[in-house]
DNA sequence: GAATTAAATTGGTATAGACAACTATACTTT
DNA sequence: AAAGTATAGTTGTCTATACCAATTTAATTC
């Protein structure tokens, strides 16, 4: 298994064998590796070079050490985004939940003060208004009301909606969405709401903002959501400086 | 510089301190290190033991070594800060109001399992509980209560409240604030909740909650927040990928 | 049978030394 | 002047050993 007559380090051959064997699945989560000293002596190599290798496999989480127990293959790793922006169906199935959607309706209208302030348009121009009922396993999860500029995308249709609109719009105008400002405050549900979220008018629900801006700060999409509050926590991941 | 006569480790210690005066500046980067024979010899301890301090120094991203030449401070690391985790303070300046704190009490209490649950630590493990009623330009603006892990913090008392509590934590401890998960649902307004922020109660509120971690992986701060609806709305930057 | 104690096993830390691979410099040879 | 050589200093790899601390297992005691 391990040949001392190669330039190859012997640490190295090992981290990879064992690299190899955990990602084929011939080692499992929560299997316990033999013991430092015994793949020692099996490879009759140091125990210390042993170490060398299990150290690099624990740094990159593919290994858990438990002393006095022994070592571990690692559970598979749910690797914390930090905040990354998502889409509603991202969103979802990171939280481990199916998402799904509901096209309420899909039309051009002419934009509202509010929508053309926050899409850095003319009022009145034309844009895309986007109703959906979101939904998490099957149930209302949000419902959401998604206002486009129809001069970036003229071509949208109805059957883009069923990918990732996000995606669609990267290819379309070759240009990355970049960044986003989102809003988030509290609120009651009106009784359109609270009928299509199949909760109580009044209930609290979380009232969600987004401006979406492209690589050249530029913007697209501006979002209006409500969340209902019994169901739907927003979770943010935040690192001190940088 | 370095006590073996602790129970902490060698090459903790040293790792440590090489680790502080990279952050004060005092190490800036480019600048070589002195060989580990050097240290090895100057601190009196095992060559290995200082590879082990370097090592993870190096496995962070703060060190570089070349090989036949030494070891060096990393570049700064550009790593966008995805969302800045910043207190009330700041967070509050950063939207130009003026930020005022009312302490409410300040004492030591048994956890309850919520607590000691986002905390890591035994149920009933001896915690402080800050509350506090948060001020934006003189008028309430969220009620807050911490709370801490006092056998990390033994020496807390209200007069550290004044200052910046994180950078308290973080010269006693001797660790970096490094990240928090926050969520963020809607509620109403209790009546306690209400009295003192003065709004009506069953008014939209934002209840978050706020764990904190240092640079180990453990747990500090728990804090839960209530922030008044009509006031306050939460704003998140984001960017796409990263 | 249950509780306690002791022993064995595991990972964590630390030492001292050795040789290899690489870099930089100074020196020698061509 | 250019190319090669020697040398000292650096990190990289590896060994063999030792003791410590946490956990499990076996033995002992009650």
């Amino acid at each position: 298994m391990i040949n001392k007559n190669t330039p190859i380090p012997i640490y190295y051959q090992l981290q990879e064998q064992l690299r190899n064997k955990i990602e084929a699945g011939e080692l499992k989560p929560g299997t316990p590796l033999p013991s430092e000293r015994d793949m020692s002596e099996t490879y009759n190599i140091s125990r210390m070079t042993v170490r060398q290798a299990l150290n690099n496999l624990m740094n990159e989480g593919l290994l858990t050490r438990i002393k006095g127990k022994g070592t571990f293959v690692a559970e598979k790793k749910i690797e914390q985004p930090l905040m990354k922006l998502t889409g509603f169906s991202e969103d979802m199935r990171m939280r481990g939940i199916e998402p799904g959607s509901k096209l309420i309706s899909f039309k051009v209208v002419d934009a509202e003060d509010g929508v053309a302030k926050q899409l850095g348009i003319e009022p009145r121009a034309e844009v895309y208004q986007i109703s959906r009922l979101r939904l998490g396993d099957g149930d209302p999860m949000a419902y959401e009301v998604s206002y486009l500029i129809k001069d970036r995308l003229p071509g949208l249709s109805e059957k883009h909606l069923e990918g990732s609109l996000y995606d669609y719009i990267e290819k379309s105008l070759g240009l990355a969405i970049h960044r986003a400002r989102q809003t988030i405050e509290p609120s009651f549900a009106t009784k359109l709401e609270a009928e299509l979220l199949t909760i109580d008018e009044g209930a609290p629900v979380l009232l969600l903002e987004r401006t979406t801006f492209l690589s050249d700060d530029s913007t697209v999409e501006y979002v209006k959501s409500v969340y209902r509050g019994d169901r739907y926590k927003f979770i943010t991941e935040m690192k001190r400086e940088g």
